[in-house]
DNA sequence: TTCCGAGTTAATAATCGTTCCAAGTTAGAA
DNA sequence: TTCTAACTTGGAACGATTATTAACTCGGAA
């Protein structure tokens, strides 16, 4: 199955039309794992499908959201970030770059999951969890 | 000492002239653990305070930021929020509330370190690390 | 096939949070 | 006490997001 047929599949799975505008947009984010704005998307989709509109980006990212297609990242700034990978998985801050990575570690979940279950917060349900890591690359090597 | 003589302290400590919109701004965010917005910290000065600018506010909470006087919170909404402690600690959001609570650990703190003291990330040197815990507290229980 | 209506989009206005700026004020060194 | 760099103020400007609304489009009923 190509990845066009993939993403309407997803679109009819979270019971959502499969409109072009859907289609072009979430096609963007799965190709797209920098952490884009929904400025950054607005900018890429635009070569291609000059009529697109921001407020479309926006609804659209919004609804996305809603149906646990993409999830905000929490970049401690004023612009909010769309991530489209809604595995668990963990953030790399670099701090030269204001790039954000993703980071998979299947050890470091279960060791949180470990100690939160032998530690329990008293009285809460944890939901989710996710560990920010801030740091740089070493010199000469590339980040990316 | 009272807590004046320390928060001047704290000023001086920092090489920051002690003037009264820097006391009033810092002793609000000292008596202040809901990791407040710099609006939120604005209206609560402004009572005591009424000449004070919002734009003092924000100057000001961005001078003590780069002092490390206090650091953003990542709260992944668009409005920044601030937060006073800046020693190591995670933080439990409340899905139901919006609110933030800071969470101590440091156990939880050694076992990320030996972890990631085992399991290096390539070429990558981490310089801050934070938990971000989403839940809630069970019914019948205050969240505070 | 046509038509209807709910859902969707585009354009633009409005709002929100934050930053910038020029002019006035002040803390604290000397 | 004087002087000056540092600081504050208020308002304008800005960028990001949300709201509004009229036009459009798709899928299903007839």
């Amino acid at each position: 199955m190509n990845n066009k047929a993939q993403i309407r599949k997803t679109l009819a799975n979270a019971g959502l039309k499969a409109t072009v505008q859907r289609l072009v947009i979430l096609e963007a984010l799965t190709d797209n794992f920098s952490h884009p704005t929904a400025e950054s998307i607005y900018r890429q989709i635009k070569k291609k499908y000059p009529s697109i509109s921001l407020s479309t980006v926006y609804n659209t990212l919004e609804v996305f959201r809603q149906h646990g297609l993409v999830r905000f990242v929490n970049t401690g700034s004023v612009t909010v970030r769309y991530d489209p990978v809604t595995d668990k998985h963990h953030h790399l801050f670099l701090e030269d770059s204001n790039k954000i990575e993703d980071y998979y570690n299947n050890e470091l979940d279960r060791l949180l999951n470990k100690f939160f279950s032998k530690n329990k917060i008293p009285n809460f349900e944890i939901n989710d969890m996710q560990v920010q890591i801030k740091g740089r690359y070493s010199k000469y090597q590339k980040a990316n």
